[in-house]
DNA sequence: CTGAAAGCGCTAACAG
DNA sequence: CTGTTAGCGCTTTCAG
């Protein structure tokens, strides 16, 4: 069929595996036959066969990617991250959508694991139960996780300062006078969105007695926000502002306010987080939480890579990375 | 290290051929051996190890699929579109971001030879070169590509009408009463685009005479629309409706009007291309170009699967999916 | 520095 | 229906 070593070997009059040597590092080959065979190699146009390659070696030089939804446009940034990151380092990335199903996810990660991948980059294990976390947990392969993990010594982990986010934007809130203030966000036990709450309501909490927060869970995205938004214009409840779990979900429930006929910032006041791009094309412009996406996919498989590289896969590092609020016109000032 | 096909074997009294045939199709295997078998595979849990069983076969159920940027909404639907497809029928997806450049787009397609795809999904050939696309095109591989090919001979292809799709959003502007229009878009010679505004211009040229109509080229993106657009406005032209060559830009296009100070649609209709979930989020809701883009990628797929089970690589499909204007309010009527 | 040889884990004839 | 036997293409000791 194709090209083999066995072809480049016979070509160049030496043996098959000191083709290999030369191929690889090239350590410990005269440099003339090296590079003769280079040369042999290229006029034949050698392709070497990475899977064959990979039998020998037991690596596969390639990694798993497991989000939720590559659609969500957070994901898709983070997977440009992760894919750079991997390219550079001649790895490949394999896309996985595992829609927040527990037993998906587990099929994902099995046939991952049948094509051995060096590594598995995963976006939350809080969709499986204690028996699939302890089972990916000595599955043998490096996995670094995208959220704050339950069990920190079982996964490394990389991702924003939810909590921090959750109380910059409580912060920002109340500063600008507000007091009816609503969370709407995703399902609970969702790791980052519930960090963010959590940061969110503490803050609320401790910073003033008389104010009122409620949270409202949903589907995790653009009609999620839209749903819940419009359930709340729904009860008439006294509300000034409302904190999103991210900017897809604040995406909809712009879009339900706006169709309600209400103004924002004049009549209800929106904060999102993550900072998407098109967060700055939505009328008005979304102020929002910024955290640095393609960043965190670039550092998670870099950490995976360090991890794979070792034997041990110990040392398991958790990188935590800033958030900071990014203002723009979905906020006003309230009036006293 | 890991539970192999032989200690299945031992451990189940049967030569490991037999193995291989009880866990594969299971012709031509007794049933009651079969079973044990099974059994024994179960309690040793066992995992095939896919990379020996590729070198084997000669075949590593995965896809390739390359597109510009998994970042642009468009490509991260195709891209749910095409895994959904490959994951149900077993193979998997390694995720690459071409970034319209040919030499990289090359890369990917020699790594993922080296890999053995079994397949590649891309997303257009017009950034290679002529020795580029030849080399391609004789690679061994079956590739399907996500526009129209200019060799329909080469490759396969699944892909939006696209000059329909200029052609309706001509006609909607025409019968609004629209007579200067500007097409803001991408690229030149970037298939899909080039085709929107092939059938956008020839529709406005033979539609009526006093029509003026020109195209702006810039980047396909974000700020690629919202450059495009503010150096119109500071033109000063008397354009009263802009076609954009996909939403993307059209949300860049609108923040740049509204930054501006205009307004949409009363000083300026704009109509995108795509019918992206965000396109209903904008102020005001984007009036666009619907194409199945979720669809696209699962078709292409599909062919994809298909081409890879024949021996000749030939028979090329070639389908193209209806796209349709999905009117909302970006657009205005103009008084006579 | 180079060659010989064993083997990675699985499949696929070919016998029996 | 089952066992034997070659490989798939490459890496990697171990000798020379």
């Amino acid at each position: 069929m194709s090209i083999t070593m066995k072809d480049v070997a016979l070509e160049s009059g030496v043996n098959i595996s000191t083709v290999s040597r030369a191929l690889n590092d090239g350590r410990g080959v005269h440099d003339a036959t090296r590079r003769h065979i280079l040369s042999i190699a290229a006029k034949l146009n050698y392709r070497p066969n990475r899977i064959a390659r990979g039998l020998a070696t037991g690596r596969s030089t390639s990694l798993g990617l497991i989000v939720s939804d590559i659609r969500n446009p957070f994901f898709a940034e983070v997977a440009r991250g992760a894919e750079d990151a991997a390219r550079s380092a001649g790895y490949d990335l394999v896309l996985c959508n595992g829609d927040l199903d527990g037993d998906k996810q587990m099929q994902y990660v099995r046939s991952l694991m049948e094509k051995r991948v060096d590594g598995i980059l995963m976006n939350s294990v809080s969709a499986l139960n204690r028996r699939q976390q302890e089972q990916l947990a000595r599955c043998g392969v490096p996995i670094v996780l995208l959220n704050r993990a339950a069990a920190p010594k079982a996964f490394a982990t990389v991702h924003a300062d939810n909590e921090a986010g959750g109380a910059l934007a409580a912060e920002f809130l109340l500063r600008l006078g507000h007091r009816n203030i609503m969370h709407l966000t995703g399902p609970r036990r969702h790791g980052n969105l519930t960090d963010r709450e959590r940061g969110f309501v503490r803050t609320l909490e401790q910073k003033t007695q008389r104010v009122e927060a409620a949270v409202m869970h949903g589907e995790n995205s653009f009609y999620g926000g839209f749903t819940l938004a419009s359930k709340l214009l729904a009860q008439q409840r006294r509300v000034t502002a409302i904190f999103a779990g991210n900017d897809l979900m604040a995406f909809g429930i712009i879009r339900a306010i706006l169709e309600a006929g209400y103004r924002i910032p004049g009549d209800l006041s929106v904060v999102g987080f993550d900072n998407l791009e098109l967060a700055s094309v939505t009328h008005p412009p979304l102020t929002t939480i910024h955290q640095p996406k393609y960043e965190t996919g670039r550092l998670a498989v870099e950490v995976l890579l360090r991890l794979a590289g070792t034997e041990k896969h110990q040392a398991l590092e958790h990188k935590v990375l800033d958030v900071q609020l990014v203002e723009r016109q979905s906020c006003r000032r309230l009036s006293e």
